[in-house]
DNA sequence: GTCTATACATCGTTAGGCGATATATGGTTG
DNA sequence: CAACCATATATCGCCTAACGATGTATAGAC
């Protein structure tokens, strides 16, 4: 999983939210670090629905414009919660390995 | 920066390794989850050669058959650093959502 | 009146992983 | 001794996903 999809499903794992305020949350939640453009928004969240991961919660109009909402399913928790551990293995690895050359060099 | 490039810098962060024993090595560090195969495998050293995370130590011969060994440069250890910093933030969010979520569905 | 934020849609390009295939050597096993 | 498997590198083509660009539309700010 990409680190955009990651962060589209980590915005929705709190409450439900529509397509923009998915956007804006992921660049919250990564301090500016994930930047979700439309392109890469809209076309994760057709892939993740396709996948059961997310669903359509509901929609509502607010000032003129269509806010499609979409909600996390259990089985876009579990998928979050394996690439959790995926990255915290990938982490523990990055650790020992870059902890290993510094000793290395010192040597 | 995808698993099986941040897998193979951390394999090399140790020691120079040739292509095949990195496959190998990557395997061992990950418990099996991450398999790289020979497509993977020589396209990935190749880019990362182009961007001079990692260069050509030597090579050598055993067995009849060429060992071509890695070694990881300065800007490789940098670009894994970076990349375990990212995971490490992302570790972080994933766990207050999930935890975040959790706590709603009881509530 | 133009600019910016909001909100969704779609196209084309690019990067990267991956299976498949190829070539070659040498040890193992039946 | 033949078939198979591990070693070792190379290359092709497919597919997924990210992403920039572009388009449409509304509404508020300046």
């Amino acid at each position: 999983m990409r680190p955009a999809t990651y962060y589209i499903l980590a915005s929705l794992a709190g409450e439900p939210l529509h397509g923009y305020a998915i956007a804006q949350r992921a660049g919250e939640l990564s301090d500016g670090a994930v930047k979700i453009t439309a392109g890469t928004l809209y076309g994760a969240l057709d892939r993740l629905a396709d996948q059961g991961l997310v669903v359509v919660d509901h929609e509502e109009v607010v000032n003129g414009r269509n806010r499609r909402y979409y909600r996390i399913t259990d089985d876009g928790l579990h998928a979050m919660a394996e690439e959790l551990a995926s990255m915290r293995s990938a982490v523990a690895v990055g650790e020992a390995a870059i902890g290993q050359f510094k000793l290395g060099t010192v040597l």
